[in-house]
DNA sequence: CTGTTAGCGCGTTCAT
DNA sequence: ATGAACGCGCTAACAG
């Protein structure tokens, strides 16, 4: 038994012609090892730091990610496969920093990291002395040296979203669009994406939105839209603000049709009270689910992760969100 | 240890004092049982017979199916959870009965079925001598012993339809359901869906389209609709012989907004080259691997399946059909 | 009713 | 360079 351990694990100290021996036999027996117990020698349990925003911000936005921890410890807790939670203020950037430092000193086996102030994350990463398999969700870091990317594509999202809303506003010059501040990557691309839909010189106007400033900034938004733009059929927010702007929207007496990005206690209450048409959801549990199953496949398997793993684009009405929630 | 584990497999002969006393250190432990040392002790595998059409059929629909059980056989053949397949050719429904006896005199552990003639399926499964573990996935047969229902909510994916097309012509009399016959169970409740929609009185116009006769059948459908009704601006095709009315349609000048059900190889050719805006898809990849995950926490872990579990409506247009084909 | 024991497949010593 | 022996956590059979 030693020597065929020798063979499988490269470790040397077997004669060319046991080793060759013990490959040929490997091979035509189609011997593959017991995971579970090669696990239960070993005795090894994987700890995953999940590193994301707290789950209050972003109008409960990280309350689905954390469902998806949960389903991931049903799934693999069973074999080893744990994680702990190291939340952050997204709103400062030092806290990213702090939660992340924090997570590569506790002594964990891998990170979970959603990178939603890209140059903060990118640092404190850089800094970390430690090599740690990392995973990224929702936003994507291509100069992190991360094993792997689990999220959407935010262009083609962004695309989608300017086919949706012209399916019902086939004039584009009647769209507009809201681009969110403060903006990240992937809300800038998805932006791109809805503008390279349409052809050049006809694309819809469109119009900066600073969230931070509350509800008196959504209000001199749409004057500003109403001055600039004849009349007004379809409007496109690039993220959850969306549902601010539907709240502002629905006092009126007739309103555009509107689209938007997420799926978050407000704008959700948006869709379901009427007042949002779709929204393009991106499943943050369905993420953080993949991205444990990837870390279990890394860890147990030795299985050498995709680059990116995307999920799926999904458009959501009033009759379809309660699904997203059951798997 | 014997002991213990009579009490953690409740199967009696212990006090019900030390029963007690095993139950409370097991809350406060925190105890877990360690699955890959179970089923290495047991050396226990479990066999799932896969029962669903034939993968050339539906427009390649199933072909989604059989990766979802690969998918699966990634994630749980490890652990000891294997899948054989008995497809069998769905426009004969003694097939569908044969594959099911075949199916449940092979010695499999479990069967996963697609009984999408309902009829032919309950016949069959009420003549099953042996009870096996029984989960259904894209068509619901509440009649059956199932464990589980994995799959889409059909009413709620026609309304979905029904509000899309809205969307973009909000004139209902301008809209057209096309039913397709033969319609099983989901296909008649997407149609109640869809129509659930409007306002009573309101509602478009149903047309009922025999899609096994073919192209001609299309012709004289649509002839049909231009007859009884002044100007359509908009299809709905309850299934996925969208593809072949988009063909149609597409030799026109002129096409109305058309939608439909199911991403399949002629309604993908149909959205990939713009005859159809947007697809309502139903994931069957997501669906199997989904049900063989139940079967898994079945078997290994003894979790109490729920009655049913809903996949995402997904409404998929020409930039995210490729997505999903990734989860 | 309770405790003991063997063995599942593997990784890891430790002798040889 | 090779093989024997132990233990990981658990189940099943058996002795008491």
């Amino acid at each position: 038994m030693g020597t065929v351990d020798r063979v499988l694990h490269n470790r040397g100290r077997v004669s060319t012609e046991t080793w060759e021996r013990v490959q040929r036999i490997v091979r035509e027996t189609r011997y593959t090892p017991n995971l579970g117990a090669r696990r239960l020698s070993t005795s090894k349990t994987w700890t995953i730091a999940a590193v994301f925003p707290r789950s209050d911000q972003d109008g409960g936005f990280w309350k689905e990610a954390d469902r998806g921890l949960q389903r991931a410890a049903e799934d693999f807790g069973g074999f080893g496969l744990r994680s702990r939670s190291f939340s952050f203020d997204r709103t400062k950037s030092s806290d990213l920093g702090r939660a992340i430092r924090e997570a590569a000193s506790s002594g964990v086996d891998g990170i979970l990291l959603a990178p939603v102030i890209p140059e903060a994350a990118l640092e404190a990463l850089s800094k970390l002395k430690n090599e740690l398999p990392l995973v990224l969700f929702d936003t994507p870091l291509p100069e992190a040296q991360a094993l792997c990317f689990v999220g959407q594509d935010a262009f083609s999202a962004g695309r989608i979203g300017a086919r949706l809303l012209s399916f019902g506003v086939p004039d584009p010059s009647r769209i507009a669009c809201v681009a969110v501040k403060p903006s990240d990557y992937h809300i800038g691309q998805r932006v791109e994406g809805f503008t390279s839909f349409f052809a050049a010189g006809s694309a819809p106007g469109i119009f900066q939105l600073d969230i931070d400033l509350g509800d008196r900034s959504i209000e001199s938004l749409l004057r500003q839209i109403g001055n600039s733009l004849p009349a007004i059929d379809g409007i496109y927010v690039s993220n959850a603000a969306v549902g601010a702007v539907a709240q502002v929207l629905s006092q009126r007496r007739k309103r555009p049709l509107i689209i938007g990005h997420d799926l978050t206690a407000s704008s959700l209450e948006s869709l379901q009270s009427g007042s949002i048409d779709f929204l393009i959801a991106q499943h943050p549990a369905l993420q953080v689910r993949e991205a444990m199953r990837l870390f279990w496949r890394h860890f147990a398997d030795d299985f050498e992760l995709p680059k990116e793993q995307y999920v799926p684009i999904d458009v959501v009405g009033h009759e379809s969100w309660a699904y997203y929630r059951e798997i």
